[in-house]
DNA sequence: AAAACAGGCAACCGCATGAAC
DNA sequence: AGTTCATGCGGTTGCCTGTTT
């Protein structure tokens, strides 16, 4: 390409590898206004770019796309990637799709540096905890129907009660917290929420009306899903 | 002024998944 | 139905740069 290549050199004398050079980043996209985004794999073919399709499709994603935003991480987007990681745990991915212009790579590192070291905030060991609650009730509740055995009916009863109180006193502690949670809320789907009263709980009683997520994959279920999947 | 250290970030690697054949 | 290939994702590595000693 350039003939300086640092530790880029051509890998078993093919691909080069290491930090893209200007002229590389002008080729990749015009190559992509051209023939759009995709097609990874034939970009080298028509670009004569001496990079694999992963490098490229890595470096547009991360670097040119023309919709990511630059500078740093705001407090509002800090929040946002605290609480998400809370639900979601490391799904960089998904965090960044509620978080236009940011990048999974840029998000995942953001939280490498600035939460990994230190413990997590209480907000979000909060948030963590009422959300798996809630989905050990939902669990519970399709078990109920399954096995309607009376003592285990009992006991599993006995469970909900009980997590019911600890999930009530979790929200009666702080209120500042619920209003927290609502603001967090009101970001992701830019201001339109629902299903949420005064006192504090749901309307329906469930974290699909709490978060109202939009289109943060879907809805309560897939958040659900994507959590249980990952156990 | 220079060496040591730490933080930030770009890029690579391996694996999983889905589409095409 | 099985195999191959392309793409996407999360984890990890290592360079660069700023700060401290």
């Amino acid at each position: 390409m350039d003939g300086q290549l640092g530790w880029g050199t051509l890998d078993n004398g093919e691909w080069r590898k290491g930090p893209w050079t200007a002229q590389e980043d002008k080729l990749l996209t015009e190559h992509v206004s051209l023939h759009g985004d995709g097609k990874w794999n034939s970009v080298s073919k028509l670009t004569g770019l001496r990079r694999n399709g992963k490098s490229c499709r890595l470096r547009w994603v991360n670097y040119l796309r023309p919709d990511l935003k630059r500078g740093n991480i705001t407090p509002q987007e800090e929040i946002i990637i605290q609480e998400l990681h809370a639900l979601w745990g490391n799904r960089w991915s998904n965090i960044a799709r509620s978080l236009p212009g940011r990048t999974d790579n840029e998000i995942k590192n953001y939280w490498r540096t600035h939460f990994k070291k230190s413990k997590p905030s209480k907000n979000v060991e909060k948030a963590r905890a009422r959300f798996l609650i809630r989905q050990r009730q939902e669990e519970q509740g399709q078990e109920e129907q399954q096995h309607l055995h009376q003592g285990a009916q009992q006991q599993q009863a006995d469970m909900r009660a009980a997590m019911k109180r600890a999930e009530e006193a979790a929200l009666a502690e702080d209120m500042e917290e619920t209003t927290y949670m609502y603001s967090v809320s009101c970001m992701l789907q830019g201001g339109g929420f629902s299903g949420y009263s005064s006192d504090g709980s749901t309307g329906d009683g469930s974290w699909g009306s709490l978060w109202n997520l939009g289109d943060v994959p879907d809805d309560l279920c897939a958040v659900t899903a994507l959590y249980g999947e990952r156990r």
